[in-house]
DNA sequence: TTTGACCGTTGACTATAGTCCACGGTTTAT
DNA sequence: ATAAACCGTGGACTATAGTCAACGGTCAAA
């Protein structure tokens, strides 16, 4: 498909698209028409964009995304790997949430005076 | 005094230094010498720069500090404004806390899985 | 046929807080 | 006198995730 339709499909802009292109994040892009140099995507982008969305969810940031997506395009059966990047997200959030709750802290002892 | 010397009194760079001075952080800069073109940072810029360091713990941004800093330079008693600052900052700091949390959350029930 | 919608590429820009480099001038110590 | 240490300016670069605009080519419908 075309980028406009990869676009529509996945409700991602297509500067993000190409942003995602340029970043390896996507695959099976080829131009297969002689007379223009339209570029056709597969139809496994579209699920590739549907995971990159769902990781950003839980702030995966793209270029842990890039890891994933590697990972799952090199062995067919995954799962293993991708709990252990939760989980080391996980704990990335886990800090990240106490050292905020160490800011507030101290906060609120300044405007409580 | 010479910047190499508010660089030493404070611990922080000459080039941070020059960048805060750039985004007028810091006041009572003069070039006093006719046969040189070297500046001159006034004392109260190491005060201004200690301002700026204990700011920033509370995740005050530069441009937020220069709020501060100018309404500090604009009122000789101030205080009021200072506490609903930090008012509106902890209210951040409590909701960045409850977007990592519950991001962590629907991590969590992802690694339980 | 011509307009509007689409496509590709390149490069600049957003925000944040600096860091580092090159270039050239000055000051200080040896 | 000369080298090291200092000073100022300008610009590029870091990371992140895009967004926007310009320029030019192409496709579809009226």
């Amino acid at each position: 498909m075309k980028i406009g339709e990869l676009s529509k499909q996945t409700k991602v802009s297509r500067d993000t698209i190409r942003f995602y292109e340029n970043k390896d994040l996507l695959t099976d892009i080829s131009r297969p028409y002689e007379w223009n140099n339209y570029k056709d995507y597969g139809e496994n982008n579209v699920k590739r964009i549907q995971i990159i969305k769902y990781l950003q969810r839980f702030s995966f940031t793209l270029s842990e995304c890039k890891v994933l997506l590697d990972e799952r395009d090199a062995s067919p059966n995954n799962c293993v790997d991708k709990n252990s990047a939760f989980k080391k997200k996980l704990e990335l959030i886990e800090k990240q949430i106490s050292e905020l709750k160490q800011t507030r802290d101290a906060l609120i002892a300044l405007v409580e005076e």
